[in-house]
DNA sequence: TCAACAAACTAACAAACGTTAGTTTGTTAG
DNA sequence: CTAACAAACTAACGTTTGTTAGTTTGTTGA
């Protein structure tokens, strides 16, 4: 099923440059010299530029839902919880880096779209926010704005994808481990 | 020094325009609209699209220059430097959370202005982990990755021009605390 | 009253854009 | 040997892009 390499080799590579210049900076002429070919032999494989853009964010956004769906149905504490979602934004992104900077940047470019996927963001960002909820009413979290600790937590997970490619050295056990103490313990002695 | 008002409200409407859609995405008719004029009419005011640009950019980033030499120069510790950067980044975006948008999402479309913007950022993470280290040297700060915590810490404050237009029932103070509430005692009981 | 000026306009430009149509090439299965 | 097919090609299309040139309009200070 995941074959069609021609068509997935566009769609990466598209991927990487819409990481570096953003969507609506690349030209299909930059995607079919980046690819060896001629902009009208990519239409041989893909139907539009948005279908480009559309195959790389919603794949993505539809592997974070499962993910969250499979940890709000676990029995762990609000705690393990909210390590269990760093270590799901660790793996997504750094199987897909290049496919997150397209998620976090240009999905307002999304069209026909965009409506599905801002309810995947909106139900995501609920969940994430109940399990602090829980966690305050539990006492196994400081009773901080909810809020504002979605928000730093969420932004820096987002954000991961500008990170891991700097540091390959660090392993994903080893860096959800770090980043759990920091978003989680604090930094404070 | 301040006044040219027509141009200003020029980069003002565009830095909106920047913020919804990227820079790549408006173009000069769109901005002309916003205004109320004709596309041609822009250039009796601004000499180009990359000027726009330049002068949102450039102008935030040395906000953040001259803020974090202050900070260091002055004779706090190092967790009252960490707060004060926090609050540095909160009056800036509250003053500009459009020319945020821009700063964070479009710094790469700088064309001649490209290296020196680069030049500020290397420097302001340069002395933001400088504190974070001697920080730690001096136990002040628990010896988690450096890095991690930079990372953290200012994936976060960039973000903050997604967030604080939404909270505008929050005083600035009161973000500055909560955010370094939560930033750097951590959230764990 | 009139010169100066800010700020808008119309008209047009060459270049770059996404995309389509029709054709050629090379490989592979019967 | 040949039919089928994937994957490239050339040529062109209508539109949109940033920008320039030259002109008109309304206000303001001498």
């Amino acid at each position: 099923m995941t074959q069609e390499t021609r068509k997935n080799e566009i769609i990466n590579t598209a991927a990487k440059l819409f990481k570096e210049k953003g969507y609506s900076a690349v030209t299909m002429r930059d995607l079919a010299t980046a690819m060896g070919i001629k902009a009208a032999s990519l239409y041989n494989h893909i139907t539009s530029k948005q279908d480009i853009l559309k195959a790389i964010i919603i794949t993505i956004a539809e592997e974070f839902t499962a993910g969250m769906h499979a940890i709000m149905n676990s029995d762990a504490s609000n705690i393990e919880k909210l390590k269990k979602i760093v270590a799901l934004h660790i793996n997504i992104t750094s199987n897909n880096t290049n496919g997150m900077a397209s998620l976090n940047n240009d999905w307002m470019h999304l069209e026909d779209q965009l409506d599905y996927y801002l309810q995947l963001r909106n139900e995501y960002e609920t969940n994430f926010l109940s399990i602090i909820q829980r966690g305050i009413s539990s006492l196994e979290i400081k009773a901080n704005n909810p809020e504002i600790i979605m928000f730093s937590m969420l932004t820096t997970l987002r954000s991961l994808y500008l990170w891991i490619p700097k540091k390959e050295d660090l392993s994903a056990n080893d860096l959800a481990h770090s980043l759990s103490e920091v978003l989680i313990e604090g930094i404070n002695i």
